[in-house]
RNA sequence: GCGGGCGUCGCCAAGUGGUUAAGGCAGCGGCUUGUGGCGCCGCUAUUCGGGGGUUCGAAUCCCCUCGCUCGCCCCA
């Protein structure tokens, strides 16, 4: 292929969709605004270490995902893989933590290097909120019910909350133990890709397709049993509150998420129109996060929407791009001047305008309005100069009558026009 | 990273070894340089993702490569 294009799993975004993500991120601005939210920007590459001490030296995501390379001056960088890491790095460098709670947005591109498939690309989108210092479970459920309610709102029905609580870490380390001890004796009934997680990631495990090693999990340890009477009684917290705000969920004691820092609350919202990337929104409690990059321990939850994901869901639900108010057809010298100048002042006063600028004909300029569905055709010739008019004609009437409208285009009249415009 | 399917114009496609690669939509031009929508006419792929091979002859068969897609892994 001579022709050049994208890299392979990077996606260009084009004007027929860019409508329904400017639509969808406006409703996303507004909700996580009145629920309180500040949004944060920062840098799309960071300090690969960063990645690799937060997400985990044994993940997917840092062990074989990330675009990483050195800099011209040596350092290792990172495409962020999520958006995590990166706001609790900016929240720590900026003392955000020490003026009490935060409760933060952010949204753009993450990296990741995989192999692309339906709601999978290497650049993605991801919408995403952080809270910092807000420990209650009753905060979990606040954080949940945003996301869901954001999706809702957007017309999503047909989804599913799924929940499990992972505990402290000490929780998970005595059950971590014990899963290792009971796997050990049975090592050779596990698939190939377990045996393998057994020594890096054991808590992976419990999410394995494999059909008989799900078979083996049915009889394993439950991590459930593992929680201290202080875990587990705010996994129950959590749920009652998602009852009082009427969200249903499923409990789902498989549910472990690939990021090391991941505690108590885990959740994810998934649909079944996604394939096998059924997650359309993932979450969780990261209490022991801010510690781990150097900070005082505060208690982290946040989620992120997979902006792809999203709009496969949407499909094509909303409409396309809009057409213009006015098309204004112009031909002549100094026609085509006074049609500039006017087409600024309707624009000015909010109108969309699409200014012709070829010249051509007037049936050809027409035929182009009339293409362009735009509501209103505005024409201004040699004749309309010499008599300081324009005319209007209404498009799509399917009347074959004239209905050209005249009257004077000075600046007294433009509010006349507009008016007979916003008609 | 591993396995399956696919790749003909901007889009949807016919064609499965034999003279100039259908058709539809969109686009452009004309009939109509002061009036669009309808209609009619014309134009738009020296080439079938790219490269190599087999053959008198390849979009059609073989190999390699790139891309897309689905599943696995994992995640948003």
């Amino acid at each position: 292929m001579n022709q050049l294009q994208s890299l392979r799993g990077m996606v260009d975004i084009l004007p027929e969709q860019t409508q329904l993500w400017q639509a969808v991120e406006l409703v996303a601005r507004e909700q996580l605004q009145c629920a309180g939210f500040k949004e944060i920007r920062t840098p799309l590459l960071e300090v690969t270490d960063l990645f690799s001490r937060s997400i985990g030296e044994q993940t997917d995501v840092v062990g074989k995902e990330m675009y990483t390379f050195s800099d011209r001056g040596d350092r290792s960088c990172t495409l962020r893989p999520e958006g995590t890491a990166s706001v609790v790095r900016a929240a720590l460098e900026h003392g955000l933590l020490k003026q009490g709670p935060q409760r933060l947005w952010y949204g753009g591109p993450m990296f990741r290097y995989e192999r692309p498939q339906a709601g999978r690309q290497r650049q993605f989108h991801q919408i995403g909120v952080e809270c910092f210092g807000m420990n209650s479970p009753r905060c979990d459920v606040e954080v949940i019910s945003i996301a869901w309610d954001l999706l809702d709102s957007l017309g999503l029905n047909d989804l599913a909350l799924e929940l499990n609580s992972l505990g402290s870490s000490e929780d998970r380390n005595r059950y971590r133990n014990k899963l290792v001890e009971w796997f050990q004796d049975r090592y050779e009934e596990l698939d190939v890709d377990s045996q393998q997680r057994l020594q890096n990631n054991p808590l992976r495990i419990l999410d394995s397709k494999d059909p008989k090693t799900q078979s083996l999990l049915r009889e394993a340890p439950v991590l459930e049993e593992y929680l201290c009477n202080e875990s587990s009684e705010r996994f129950l917290a959590v749920q009652d509150s998602l009852k009082a705000l009427q969200i249903p969920f499923k409990i789902n004691p498989r549910l472990v998420r690939g990021l090391d820092y991941y505690s108590h609350t885990a959740f994810e919202i998934t649909s079944k129109h996604l394939g096998s990337q059924a997650t359309v929104c993932g979450g969780g409690r990261y209490d022991g996060l801010v510690e781990q990059l150097g900070g005082s321990a505060t208690s982290g939850i946040g989620w992120a929407i997979g902006m792809e994901r999203l709009m496969i869901l949407l499909g094509d639900s909303i409409s396309g791009p809009t057409s213009p108010d006015v098309y204004f057809i112009n031909r002549g010298e100094e026609a085509q001047i006074k049609a500039l100048v006017l087409a600024r002042k309707l624009r000015a006063a909010s109108m969309k305008v699409e200014l012709d600028g070829s010249g051509a004909s007037f049936a050809k300029q027409f035929k182009r309005a009339d293409r362009c569905g735009a509501a209103w055709a505005m024409v201004l010739g040699d004749d309309e100069v010499s008599t300081g008019q324009v005319r209007i004609k209404k498009l799509h009437s399917h009347k074959d009558s004239s209905e050209k409208i005249e009257f004077l285009a000075s600046a007294n009249d433009l509010d006349r026009l507009l008016a007979l415009l916003r008609d």
